[in-house]
Formats: structure tokens, C-alpha cells, sequence
DNA sequence: TCACCTACCTAACACTTGTTAGGTGTCTGG
DNA sequence: CCAGACACCTAACAAGTGTTAGGTAGGTGA
């Protein structure tokens, strides 16, 4: 019985290791540069040994896709969750890119992977990561809309284009971040600033 | 004569021909997903024929990847240097959002292959585009920096850091930016306004 | 004990890749 | 007219790709 449970844990780790492995080098070296054969090397099996556990290349990508939004989904939504009901709008603004950048940047061989190769990615399997990036995507529409409606966001902000504005500079920081150098969560709090305030001096122009 | 210069004007075409065919498909397919022999077709040649003109396909990825980043450079560069010496903070900061996404998602095919296959191509050709990259980017500095000294932008805003957010965010226009649907330099000074204004409704704190 | 399942391995498959050697026709300056 | 440069082509190379068929060691349930 103990070992009947030992088998059923290392099918586990067969599997997820494919995955672990393969999520780790999608995200340093990219899509193209990576083969199966390096994916089971770096999982302690041989090439072929992989489809057992997967039916194509793809496969394996595709899940990694969808568990990389997922995480980052998850980090945000449950940031979000823990501040009270009340909480000021600027918390809450920050609790989203704080979620965001610790899910991209501290944990997250999957999320980095996802956000480092779904452009290179052939077209089918970026369209079958498409319903779970698209349902973080409305839940952070959601999350401001809520902050506007709020009248603590600004009503002529374009809500879908600044989301787009905001997770492409998010994402941008997996080029250049050093961890050595301060903390992802202290790099969301100066991005939240910036954001909700402007880099402006004052309200007016100056020459 | 007049037949001599055909010579040398074909000269050009073949070798430009072929940059111009692995820019538009590099920028489109990702680097791994095109291979020399895609190249050669859309230039019209045969796949060996590309090594009379280069030595190596690093090396057409190399001329690429230098000549995106020069487009956008001076792009910017001519839109600041078309204002007066005394022009409002503002049309400055515009000016260089506008150049920036203009040259990126109107006229490039080299610039759009440099934001897309920069994180894919190997660590040498990276390396090689770096002086490039970073006589930008020292550009780009200057021209806050600027901005920050004649006290438009606030003091405590970190300089090189807000030109890392503000540089992802515009190249990852790149991903969704559709030219029906509006055009780059209305989109630049909705951008210009979201980081010069930020999103809050006042400066002070909504609950 | 025996049949069976799990989780691997080996060896090969057809194919694509970047790259090279050598050949071909056309145009050109002398 | 001719040597030669120019701009291509053909055909092949070794290496690497995703993928598959068939084999195997060891634990499992009856």
C-alpha cells in the first residue's frame, strides 16, 4: 500500500518533472532553441520516454502556457482577495502588479516561460492558450472598472488600452530584472506610483 | 555605363532584397520558425545563393537586428530635433513616444524583427546589437533626463527605470496594435497623457 | 505464481536545418 | 574579342528535429 502510493508519486514526478524541466528551459533559451531531447535530458529520461507522458511537442507547451496565466492569475486574484472590502484604491492597484510581478518574477519558471515564448509559438497552440489568458485578462478589466467606477481611476482612461499598457510594461521587467537588486514587490509599489500619479512635476505645462 | 550601374543596382537589390524578405519574416514568424530557405523564396533566389552576399544566416540576423534599433533612434531623434529649442515639455515627451511607435508599428519591418526575435537569437548576436541598443537608450535617458533638469519630470522618478517601463510598454503594442482601429501617433499621445498624468482622479487618496 | 500495468529505454524513421563546393550564364572594362 | 567579376544555381553534406515501434525491468492485484 505504501508502495502502490510510491509508484502513483513517481508517475507524478515523471510527469511534472517533463514539465518542470521543460518550463525552466523555455524560459531561459526560448521556444525554437529547445528540443525534446534537451527538455529529457534535463528531466533525467530519454527523448522517446517523453511521449509517454505527452502526445506531441505542443502538448507539452500548451500546458505550460496554461499553467503560466494561471499561476499569475491565481497570485493577483488572491492578493485582491485578502485586502478588506474597503480598501483605498491604491492599495488595490498595488496588490495587482505586486501579484503580477512576484508570480512573474520570484516563482514562476511557467509564468516567465509563458510570457518569454507564446509569441514564437505556433498558431494552434497559442490559440488553445487563448481562454485562460483571456479570462485573467477580463478579470483585471474587471479590477479597474471596479477602481473607475469607484471614481478613483479617471473616467477617461481607456480601461482595455491601459491594461494593455500596463501588463506589457509588467512583462517587460523579465528582460532586465535583478533580483539582487530590490525586491519585485518594491519595483510594483514604484510602477504603481508611476502609474496612478504621473511622472508630470505639476497638474500644469511647463516649458 | 548607364548598364554598369544596372549591375551595381542589382547588386543592392539582391542583397537588400534578401534583408528585406528575412525582416518581414523574421518579424512576422519568430526567429526559429524561419529558416534560409523561407528567405530565399520571398527574395526570389535559391537557399546557397544567400552566401554569396552573407557568411552566415547569424549574420543577416545581425545587419537586421542593428539597422531596427538605428530606425527607431532616428526616428525619435528627428522629432525632438523638429521642435524649437523652447518647445513645452509635453510636445517633447510626445515627440518621442510618437517617433517610437511610429517607426515601430507603421514603417519596420525591421524594427517590428527587432523587438520580436531579440530574445530568441543567440547570446553572440545579441552581444552584437548591444552598442547599438545602448546608444539608445543613452539617447533616450538624455531626453528625460532633460525633461527632469528643466523640473517637468518630478525629481524623485527613476530615470533609467522609467525608460525601461516606458520602452516595454511601447514595443508590446507590438502584439495587439491594429492601424485600423486608430492611428500610431494617436495612440502615442494617449500614452504620452497616461504616464505624464497618470490614472487617479485626484491626487489624493479614493477609498 | 502469473498476468498485467507502469514507466521507462533503444533504435530507427523521415524530414529539415545551416552550410559548402563547384558549376553557369551574363555583363564589363580593356 | 576576351579575361574576369558578378550574381546566381545545383546538389550534396552532416547534424539535429519530432516522432514511433517495439522491447524491458520491476512492482501489483488476484
Amino acid at each position: 500500500m505504501v508502495l502502490s502510493k510510491t509508484v502513483a508519486e513517481n508517475a507524478e514526478v515523471g510527469r511534472t518533472g517533463i514539465l518542470d524541466a521543460a518550463a525552466l528551459l523555455l524560459g531561459r533559451q526560448g521556444y525554437g532553441a529547445v528540443s525534446l531531447r534537451m527538455i529529457a535530458e534535463a528531466a533525467g529520461i530519454k527523448a522517446g520516454s517523453i511521449y509517454y507522458h505527452f502526445a506531441s511537442k505542443d502538448d507539452i507547451i500548451t500546458e505550460i502556457l496554461d499553467a503560466g496565466i494561471q499561476a499569475v492569475h491565481d497570485e493577483v486574484r488572491d492578493r485582491v482577495a485578502a485586502l478588506s472590502a474597503d480598501a483605498p484604491a491604491r492599495d488595490v492597484f498595488r496588490a495587482v502588479l505586486r501579484g503580477h510581478l512576484c508570480a512573474l518574477l520570484e516563482h514562476g519558471a511557467y509564468t516567465s516561460a509563458n510570457v518569454r515564448i507564446f509569441g514564437q509559438v505556433p498558431p494552434e497552440v497559442r490559440d488553445a492558450n487563448l481562454p485562460v489568458r483571456r479570462a485573467y485578462e477580463a478579470f483585471l478589466d474587471n479590477q479597474l472598472s471596479e477602481l473607475q467606477v469607484r471614481d478613483a481611476i479617471r473616467s477617461d482612461v481607456n480601461l482595455p488600452r491601459f491594461r494593455l499598457l500596463l501588463i506589457g510594461a509588467l512583462n517587460a521587467t523579465l528582460e532586465w530584472f535583478d533580483p539582487q537588486k530590490g525586491s519585485a514587490e518594491d519595483l510594483a509599489d514604484d510602477y504603481a506610483d508611476t502609474f496612478l500619479n504621473g511622472i508630470l512635476s505639476q497638474s500644469g505645462d511647463n516649458t
